[in-house]
DNA sequence: ACCTAAAACTTGTATATACAACAATTAAAT
DNA sequence: ATTTAATTGTTGTATATACAAGTTTTAGGT
């Protein structure tokens, strides 16, 4: 379905336009998807990503900021997203030893269990929408964001 | 700047989700651009939005559920948005003589001037990223993400 | 050693959003 | 004509987010 479909629009759009607007709805869609898939479990995408980051650390714990850095969507408030991790024990935090400022956030067993029973889920979901793409195209696609962003 | 860059990665990561955060990552920084744009205006990206649908239609004033129906992000509560802009005298809004379960919502001339205020600056910025393709690759990225899509 | 600045995190407050229940009006069915 | 169902929009409530101000701890400069 073509953007101006999406929008029901009139007159015709730029290509600049039609760019931006692509981009954003699609997002949109991606995101309705994984949360109807993460509902279920009572996480939100935001608390699903920072679960991932903490995997990624493979036992070692992350400071606050290093868990900000590496999330997508920049939030201004992990500490009420790792607020709510803790009250579901899929993390715990404790005040880091050496920096008494930094938090040690790390991953529970619970944590981890949960996401290898959501992993099989997201990764179907996502390689549905890749199905509708050749590899090559897949790639491409993935060179002009990363080149559209600049 | 590549996505496993943004992300701090240390294992790869497969094309399917790579697709996945690209389009999430690249939503965000479009969305993080807007809001720096629209802020000293005082009107919010969704706000934005539903004041050019609104222009779009060119005078005739469009109930409620049209205006959801052509928003990029579908909001479960247009009410509440469209009550700010009654706020601020950007748009009007009284019950359709037709059908009274309606309402028509329609932009003022403050609405408009606001619209033209701004659209400059939008635009700008839709082509500040856009000057990072060429023409072709812009219409293969429009391409793809609708094909994305499905 | 002492003072100042920076870093890391938390919290208050105001605003926004999601979801479900609700009310009003119109359309459809018998 | 009356009842039932569907459409359209609003509102209550709980949750999430943004922003700015605050606290604690470390680092840097003199």
């Amino acid at each position: 379905m073509k953007i101006e479909e999406v929008i029901k629009a009139k007159n015709s759009v730029s290509n600049e336009k039609r760019t931006v607007l692509n981009i954003l709805y699609t997002q949109n869609i991606l995101a309705e998807k994984f949360n109807e898939i993460l509902k279920p479990f009572d996480v939100s995408a935001e608390q699903f990503n920072v679960l991932r980051i903490l995997r990624g650390q493979k036992g070692k714990p992350a400071p606050m900021c290093a868990i900000q850095e590496r999330m997508i969507a920049r939030t201004s408030n992990t500490t009420r997203l790792v607020d709510k991790l803790v009250a579901k024990q899929l993390v715990t935090r404790k005040i880091c030893s050496q920096n008494r400022r930094k938090m040690d956030i790390g991953i529970t067993e619970k944590g981890l269990n949960l996401l290898r029973e959501l992993d099989p889920l997201v990764d179907n979901q996502e390689k549905e929408h890749a199905r509708n793409l050749t590899t090559t195209e897949l790639e491409q696609l993935n060179t002009l964001l990363e080149k559209y962003r600049g």
